[in-house]
DNA sequence: AGTGCGATTGACT
DNA sequence: GTCAATCGCACTA
């Protein structure tokens, strides 16, 4: 799961789907190098990095590999536990299954911004990650990529309905 | 210095 | 279901 801690108190969430880009992958953001945006990708694995896109969403990823190497995990939605009232506030509804379905909403939800890039996830501090009881988990493509789109690397808790992304994407059971 | 576009969302038919 | 908004950044010159 993943902590938010604010002066306003603590909003926290189960983490029911994420998507990964790896080493080599050219849908990565660090695969043509390092720069100034995706530096906290080649942070130690567990650090955060936080870009904006489409002028509107902001993406929160956790660098996955050894320092020097630029991998990340996208996380693309949350189960909200604590702190609903304050999603509610920072999302503009009160939809439990809008607060935190999907990698735009999921950021907005935790108030997550470019201030938060590069913060290390796995030690006490204003964001961070715990551990918690994990569900059955599915698999399938990536979701609105160009690039290297069939790659199967998106990873959901299978029959949570807060995963987002189109139903055929995320079965409630294998076949 | 100018240009094209993206790991999306919310509004609308 | 379709579609435009919006802006930082990477890339070209």
């Amino acid at each position: 799961m993943v902590v938010r801690e604010l002066p306003a108190g603590r909003v926290s969430g189960r983490i029911v789907e994420t998507e990964a880009y790896p080493l080599g992958d050219a849908a990565c953001h660090a695969f043509r190098g390092p720069t100034a945006r995706n530096a906290s990708l080649f942070l130690e694995r567990g650090h955060a990095y936080v870009y904006f896109v489409y002028g509107s969403s902001f993406m929160l990823n956790v660098s996955s590999e050894r320092p020097g190497v630029g991998a990340g995990v996208l996380l693309r939605a949350l189960e909200p536990l604590e702190g609903q009232s304050l999603m509610q506030r920072f999302r503009k509804t009160r939809r439990a299954l809008d607060l935190a379905r999907g990698p735009g909403r999921l950021a907005a939800a935790l108030r997550i911004d470019r201030r938060q890039d590069g913060l290390d996830l796995c030690a006490p501090g204003p964001l961070w990650l715990a551990a918690g009881a994990a569900g059955p988990v599915g698999e399938s493509v990536r979701i609105g990529l160009t690039r290297e789109a069939q790659r199967v690397l998106r990873f959901f808790e299978r029959g949570n309905p807060h995963v987002s992304g189109p139903r055929s994407l995320s079965p409630t059971s294998s076949s």
